[in-house]
DNA sequence: AATGAATGAGATTTCATTCAT
DNA sequence: TATGAATGAAATCTCATTCAT
């Protein structure tokens, strides 16, 4: 009826409509996320979903295929925000050992204690759906075990000729440690207070795992003396 | 009627049955743990269970009160068997720090290569299925930490006071190292003929991780020599 | 688009869903009453009912929480009815005591001949349910009975000071001589082309042992001269 | 093995077998009645009522066909027990109008007071399980209802020619009345302290009834002064 | 006679998904 | 697009009854 500017009213009216189509989307998604989260995937039904986004069970059909298909987008959006998150701190100008530190808390920090729920969708509520599911979830890990290898191949580089096989069991078993600590201290229990020191430990052990084994692969016996350039470390970093 | 020194035929009887009795609950739950880790807890229907383990469904019932009933019994079985296995590993007579190796080793080819159906029900199939069976999975890994704790307070202990905080810390990155790696070459990919040296992989990188941890807690700045002293680890071991 | 005067077409739309729903919403409980009273109500499953009112299994639960709630808006429904039809009767503008015949006639003729169903329901089918149902079954003729002894106070109001408590234990016996003659002649027996002999009987039987028992309540010596006196009643009224 | 007087051991095994089992049968009824009342019919699990019984299932299965014919034999039970009590009051020397009283005294202290798990199941468990035990049900209330049109009668026969089929009715509004004094009093309130009272009532009110009716029947003019105060009305009612 | 483990048909209830409006 | 009533397949669990010992 009003035209104003340019727009024709319909087009106002079209981009109104676009913002609440969005705001929909993602209504739906953050009610989701914390449905899935506080119930669990299985108790939480759809019309809760719905109820829980002010919009009717038909909408949340509109937007996502399924309930699983639902949860699939939720993992992905989840899966972009760590890996933006970590991807920051793996191409920071220092050097690529400390990257890792960064990473670590950056995952921690900024990913685990400041977006809680994505962190359980990631470990506990996404496991065990669906075969359909766990390859979305392999493949969302695989891709950080990826990152981290290409970040332990940069740190190898330093040392001698990178061995990608090494690196990827390295990438592996840091990430599992981190997830676990996550989850222990976050999810299990809440120690979130006390999360910079625990971080603080355990990014030393991985550094130091990390460095002995380099070390030995390369036959620097000093390498450790990296864990000694480390040694003022803990403190220093981040 | 009586005879003397042999078993009455009512007692002959009697036992027979409480054998079969146990037989039937342990195949009940053989069945459960196969079916389970095969299909995925709530793609697995009662009556499938029963027709594997060859009785009715209200068989299944006589022996446990719910399905999840049945899965929280099939936990306590698998970490019973683990903390069994890991606890031999730990009383070796071996130095502190070697016992973790035989730990670690332990876990992967008696647990994981072993069992990996039971592997596949502690780490996938008991995940996210309610809060009942959450409380249980914290439970058991609690106690594996502990247990894991206790271990490298020992190792502490060779250093100077040992720092019980900080040994859980360690025991819970260190565990979630194993489970991760376990997760990702047995049941995410198949790379159970190359575990032993993966498992030498990751091994090498908690002793790192542990001694340069251990190193700078107790101010030892060749702590990493205990690396060195690992050195000769490696190719020993196991 | 709108037009003045007449409803738009989404509110005729409107209109005629809650039309249909509330439409279904009386089927399946007339289903769920025929049933009941046909076959019982432990033989009677939702399956049956959700056939016989044309739905789907689920559309019954959409209306009603469990089969006991089924029978609860049932039981009220019913109960509703009968009280509707008694209130209008004990609100005649005759004598008190003759509103109590006209409330026995209502009873038996607009009640029991008129919804046998809602009868059966009433005194057979919602017995021995379960505790929740037993007190609603409490509560409805609980009000019956308060009705009652309402009506009896006020023929007490013409004799003298009305006594509640002998109002209310008069009001039970009434009941249940009511209720116990509908189920001897309407359900055990079918004596429906007899009711109204077996009505009138009934109802000087009830009369007469109000009077009486009022008449030695006020002292009316005689009153009960071993009943002599009663004779110029029963015979002429009704 | 020991003989005693002129029994034979074997004998007085069996004799000591007998009374065992009828102990046992006994027992079972006891607590099946016990449960019916307490739990209800549908929520009494045979295992509840063996558990009850200190006997295996299958003991209860070899005195009683099923569930239902537990229930059978408990109402046949209860049946004796009423009948025999109603008919030593009914036989009692007094003028047939009072021994009336007597069996209504007799049904409420003697009866209800005394076993109120048989009163609750004659009016509430047995009510509305199957039509096998409605049949029982009626044929049980049939007697109860010819005992009293006997009693009834010879009322009747004291005014004139008794009228069969009027004290059929009155014999059923009789047994409803006293029926729900007794389901009201007893079972849904417990107001067994003031039974006296409401027993007196109840009867007073029944007596009047039953003579105004017959005065009316036999013409016997003045038989309800009480009437009297009614006087007034009768003719103009309904 | 007594036992109690085993049976399995069957009922209630849930809830993801659809689709007419 | 949005709605929400309707759908109905499917799953858990119950429990009366049986029967080998």
């Amino acid at each position: 009826m009003h035209r104003q500017g340019v727009l024709s009213g319909n087009a106002v009216t079209a981009l109104r409509r676009q913002r609440e189509k969005e705001h929909r989307y993602r209504s739906i998604l953050e009610a989701a996320e914390r449905l899935f989260c506080q119930r669990g995937y299985p108790n939480t039904k759809i019309q809760d979903i719905a109820r829980a986004a002010e919009v009717a069970v038909g909408t949340v059909y509109f937007y996502f295929k399924s309930k699983e298909d639902l949860l699939l987008h939720l993992m992905d959006a989840i899966a972009l925000n760590v890996r933006t998150l970590l991807g920051k701190a793996f191409q920071s100008p220092r050097p690529p050992i400390d990257r890792f530190q960064e990473a670590g808390r950056a995952f921690f920090r900024d990913f685990c204690l400041a977006a809680p729920y994505q962190l359980i969708i990631l470990l506990r509520e996404s496991v065990g759906i669906s075969a359909e599911v766990e390859v979305r979830r392999r493949a969302i890990f695989e891709r950080f075990h990826q990152d981290a290898a290409g970040a332990i191949l940069e740190v190898m580089g330093e040392f001698g000729t990178p061995d990608r096989s090494v690196a990827e069991v390295l990438a592996v078993a840091i990430a599992g440690m981190m997830e676990k600590v996550a989850y222990q201290y976050l999810i299990w229990q809440d120690r979130s207070d006390q999360l910079e020191a625990i971080t603080t430990e355990a990014l030393a052990f991985i550094r130091g795992g990390l460095l002995s084994v380099l070390g030995h692969l390369y036959g620097k016996p000093g390498a450790d003396a990296g864990g000694n350039a480390g040694g003022q470390r803990p403190g220093k970093e981040v």
